[in-house]
DNA sequence: CATGAATGAGGGTTCATTCAT
DNA sequence: GATGAATGAACCCTCATTCAT
């Protein structure tokens, strides 16, 4: 029973990542439910055994992506490093998920008002959620005299604005690596914080 | 006859600015010809006499805006000041850009792949055209010694990434006035560059 | 202009008299859109510019439908003759229609609660008020000593009743002629009320 | 084997019972087979391997209860009563299933062109069955002198369509209880036959 | 017997686009 | 130049039905 709950969630996982993947790389609207069937190997119909409708699959690939980060830099936040490593540490795990998962990535940066009030709410919460990390490495470091800043808030909006930005511009293909953009960002946005 | 195209331009101009407006406010899928239409008291049918397409009214929205914003940063680059007053001047005119103009501005940041590849590269061009004021100002700023970067593209990406988040967060209703964003927004972003 | 617009009335009057046609005969849930624009000899898309939905649609054909024949037994209701005559005249005129408009008069029955909610009470309205109609000529017949009756609203309703099951029955091949059915008819359910 | 049997069976009617409930409170096309099966507190597999199919299932629930009808007005017509009270009790009987069985009764007489030819022509021998049963009542009445009437079948008609139209405006919780309704039913019906 | 999962054929609706007037 | 009307291609979603397990 609980083996089988256990493939169910897993399959549900798998479903939402790829869905993500079709709905990112062509964006909400020109993603059909027959594409992301086709990305399954399903039918359409057998999407809507799952998901209740589009909205419902994308707010749960939205949550999946998240809940997932939201993790990742709680686990940078628990380490017993100073405050300037750890946001480091976190300004580089965020690039490299920015350019790993590209399209996921992407996809929550555009929620394009495709969400019903009740979802909506939920996403924003755990937008939130995930940007308060960030501030509390920043009010780690500013009590612990690390960092010396007086607009906390505006500080991590332009630490997360330049790093969402990465999107836009960078490419694989290109020359830059990207263990060498995360370590360029990272110090030059320290700068900001000491 | 100069007069007729003059006016006609105009009119043009102010169709191109509404349209961008419902655009920019539903997102380009959920803009219907009619939505835009309405907004500037035509029917459908007359739009599509200005107009080839929907794609087409789209572009020449993008190209409109952006044409318009290069001149103002080409103007602040022809001042005669120090390479740091011309940063500060593009940044808080970026910033008042991205606050007062929040719906053309929008939809600057999110081409969302609407264009066909013939449209796509023009926009690209004005797009890099736009930015590569920015690099200008730094690299007239490292000649003078004023600035000390190496990654010049990078940090360019920074500044310009940290601004335009600035969508996302701010609200006019909220505390905080715009000109006190930006001037803080300079502030910080300098303190990369020196 | 107001020529154009009582084109426009009569076209729409048109379309919901064919429309009725194909619901009433197929049942609202098998008639599609599709039929009913064939019926139209139109394309579905062109439906959708006269109506924003099919509920609107079949809504409005109740209405006209039942607006139709409020004004025609209102009209025997304005007539100097007796009470008899009157409720004979509309039991005959009821009869006529139930038989002539066969399909349209059998969507009036079948509700099928179809209707939204705010739909559903205009329509109950007006049959409450096509009711009423009867209703009117039962007290006045009351009130000249036509009529002998205590139960005045159940006896409408065994009359309604009565008549409008001759949809189950009356089959225009059979033997029996319209006027017949009619009289008789009228002969056996005043037997009720004197 | 027998008592096997019979126990299928019985569970075959609480089936049958059950889903006549959902099918005549939804309508037949808005009852799907997910809600059917619901209300069973079984899956829809299941509900296949009772019936065929969505038609066989509603075909049998009109048998069922046509049955049932057909035999308690035989009952009635075995009485060793008067012509007229024969009517009465059969009226009554009619009255009481309308109101109590609402539902189920409400599905009989919305055939709504659901079946196969097949089926329709096993139910409509059943419905004429069941209607000829008055009939029969109307002719044992005019041999033996207590009813007068020329147009049997007609008055017949008039008869079970008043009756079946109590369906319509009826409700459990206004003021009149059943029994007032079907005895003045009984009454004024009485005074067509007499 | 029963279930969960999947299929596929529509049906309602939207909307960019066209065109006669 | 402008309008109303119409088209048609998609798209989201539903649901009866099937079937391996």
């Amino acid at each position: 029973m609980n083996l089988k709950m256990k493939k169910q969630l897993q399959k549900k996982k798998d479903m939402l990542r790829s869905a993500a993947m079709v709905i990112s790389k062509k964006g909400y609207h020109r993603a059909t439910m027959d594409d992301i069937a086709a990305e399954l190997l399903m039918t359409k119909g057998a999407l809507y055994y799952y998901f209740a409708n589009k909205e419902e699959l994308i707010f749960q690939c939205h949550e999946m992506i998240l809940s997932e980060a939201i993790e990742e830099i709680e686990a940078i936040l628990a380490l017993e490093v100073t405050s300037i490593e750890k946001m480091e540490k976190a300004i580089i795990r965020h690039i490299y998920f920015a350019i790993d998962e590209k399209e996921m990535f992407n996809m929550l940066l555009q929620p394009e008002s495709t969400f019903a009030d009740q979802h909506i709410s939920v996403i924003l919460e755990k937008r939130e959620k995930y940007s308060s990390l960030f501030d509390e490495i920043i009010a780690e470091g500013k009590r612990n005299g690390s960092f010396r800043v007086k607009e906390a808030k505006m500080v991590r909006m332009i630490i997360l604005g330049a790093m969402n930005w990465i999107q836009q511009w960078y490419s694989s293909k290109g020359e830059q690596s990207k263990e060498d953009v995360a370590k360029i960002y990272a110090e030059y946005l320290l700068k900001i914080l000491i």
